[in-house]
DNA sequence: AACTATTTTAAACACTTGTTTAAAACACAT
DNA sequence: ATGTGTTTTAAACAAGTGTTTAAAATAGTT
């Protein structure tokens, strides 16, 4: 047979996009079926069932949301530019793929929900040394002690949420699609002034 | 008739509970009715529909929201200082109402989902005078320049995501309900230093 | 007690859900 | 062309969905 995209990616692709955009409840299997342009059976007869698709499909998820901060964290800069850079990639990232937070969150709340185990992640992340690296730049004195929790905090609270309550910020400010995604290059340096300044407290960071 | 907790008030608990844990999408009538220890035929009987008894529910929340804000707001303080209580009362708000932020995010990105004017929620903020007051902060030269809707963002990211993403904060630093919890004040502090700071950088704010 | 209006229920409605079954379509070797 | 294994489909399944109907229970008035 052979063509260029199986009909299993095909399945997949259809499958990622209604799950972040409804979530597993929201959708169903033929709605899943019907955009990736075959029959409802197939699904089944790829996976096994909707939740074995569905936990695919999030680990997946889980997958590009640690692999985009990898890239950043393995490169050879100091940690103050890491930690720009990380920023940046992090809105740029987070612009294409603007359901992902939500639907992270979203779907590990849920009860019945993906059951794996999320310690892996956080071990990855470690592999790439960047909690050493934090460790001694806070030994040094070059930065803020604060423990790993509250640095992780701080950075996803201010990179996801702007991107994650897109439609109640636009709602309650009454902005348009390009307003918002102007105000948000704004709000995105005073981020990275805000946390910069706050982590690495220098003479030079310190001025108004 | 006259009874202590009025059938209509019990369906309208039990929605809320409901439809807080789950979603529109994640729950049926019946398992209102059901929470709600009555007839399925009942929850239609007082509201028209499931749709109908939870634009109610949402609207309510937002209403909860927005009122936790303004106690604030309209009180006799200096700006800083609101600033301070907003994040000391938030955290307390939102770790008694966990599920708030997520069901209004999630909800608001529904399509068919909550068609209402939100920017009465903005009119209802303002007319506390708090955007007044930052302008002429701002103007002083006491606060720092940035618009509404970065200072929304930056107050709201850092209060609300550690409460949202609790779920995966835990699972990925490993962490039990007792020990965020505690992890979840000393961010706190952080979060009001950080934020403080930036936000009103004098010289006693710029020490570190 | 008998009538009326309201509140609650069981049952049914038509429709959608996830999943399975059995047959059809297809590819590919011989 | 025939046979074989894989891929795809239409159809059906039982269970669950939101909603409606008509009857029962209850409350209030005379």
């Amino acid at each position: 047979m052979k063509k260029d995209v199986t009909t299993e990616e095909k399945i997949k692709e259809a499958a990622r996009e209604v799950f972040m955009a409804k979530g597993f409840a929201g959708c169903s299997s033929r709605e899943i079926s019907k955009a990736a342009g075959m029959n409802v059976a197939l699904v089944n007869y790829y996976f096994r069932s909707k939740s074995q698709l569905f936990q695919i499909i999030f680990q997946a998820a889980m997958e590009d949301f640690v692999t985009s901060m990898m890239t950043v964290f393995s490169s050879d800069q100091s940690i103050e530019n890491k930690m720009r850079i990380f920023i940046e990639r992090e809105f740029e990232f987070l612009s294409k793929h603007p359901e992902l937070p939500v639907f992270i969150i979203t779907e590990m709340n849920r009860e019945e929900g993906c059951s794996i185990d999320h310690s892996c992640f956080f071990e990855k992340i470690a592999s790439s040394g960047i909690f050493n690296e934090c460790a001694q730049a806070q030994a040094e004195g070059k930065m803020r002690k604060i423990n790993i929790l509250s640095l992780t905090l701080l950075i996803m609270s201010n990179c996801q949420y702007p991107i994650m309550a897109r439609n109640l910020m636009q709602g309650i400010h009454g902005l348009s699609d390009e307003e918002y995604s102007a105000n948000l290059i704004l709000h995105k340096q005073n981020v990275t002034d805000m946390l910069v300044t706050y982590l690495f407290p220098t003479q030079t960071n310190n001025k108004i």
